[in-house]
DNA sequence: TTGATATTTTGGAATGATTCTAAATATTAC
DNA sequence: GTAATATTTAGAATCATTCCAAAATATCAA
């Protein structure tokens, strides 16, 4: 729910320039991603969505996350053959996962360290994006 | 098949220290890993072993993978949501995922690039693995 | 060897995230 | 408003992987 104007014309735009359309559900589904900096599931964001939006349904929530992605709005995540996640961090960045507590926590990458990264590639190798994990426990405190 | 004397020696003691007792079905997926330096799924590992071993099942091929994986002599990589591949090189490398082959590469990565990557986490972030793949075109020549 | 015991293999059923389907509904352009 | 097109929906289907319980095999001690 409560899109702010600002990701409103994001998504319109987004949806317009992919000849989409702007749908309630699409709206609803963007505003929870955007609405808290953490990592859901489609579950989950299910969960959240019908919370303002008891009529819509799974299937909508994994289309929408389609076109979400799709349109580049939001970042598809994955660890191992667990659940995608869904993260609304556009920035180039990594994902630490915690094995202790399941909780994944962005984590900023130097332009150093995304410069090298693109070094290691060999002659004949054209990179159009990289995925960085790193998988280990967090000290609380 | 044919595994090498060093190579069955390695699973062997592998095993031991896990506890774990050595047949004939995890030589034979050892085997098929280390034969070809390239990055099966376990559909593909199974097709290969049949060759040799008409009896055994994918069931045990899941088996023999995971016991492999975990004693530390295979590594299983996954991308996006596609089924797991498994690989030989233990070395702390990257892959490259080639979108319109589907192929798979391995890079090497640089001391200094493995450096830079350690240093982006920030206090409290206990590193115990990282996964790193590009994914984009190759070029043929 | 020969059991006795624990582990492993096996085929088939179960699981679970995701995708597909086809009908109902909403959006857009005129 | 209406026609044309896109989207949503509920439920079925998919498919990699895991689970299950029975049969086979490996290990160990005598």
């Amino acid at each position: 729910m409560n899109l702010s104007p600002e990701h409103k014309a994001l998504l319109d735009n987004a949806l317009i320039d992919s000849g989409l359309r702007s749908t309630r559900q699409r709206e609803q589904v963007y505003g929870v991603i955007m609405s808290k900096q953490d990592h859901p599931t489609a579950d989950e964001i299910y969960a959240r969505a019908k919370a303002s939006m008891p009529t819509i349904s799974l299937a909508t929530v994994y289309n929408c996350l389609e076109t979400l992605v799709d349109c580049g709005l939001v970042r598809q995540v994955n660890f191992d053959r667990e659940p995608s996640r869904y993260c609304p961090n556009l920035k180039e960045h990594a994902h630490f996962y915690c094995k202790e507590t399941g909780e994944v926590f962005d984590i900023d990458l130097s332009g150093q360290a995304i410069h090298e990264l693109r070094r290691q590639l060999p002659e004949g190798f054209e990179m159009e994006s990289f995925e960085l994990s790193y998988h280990g426990k967090t000290h609380s405190n």
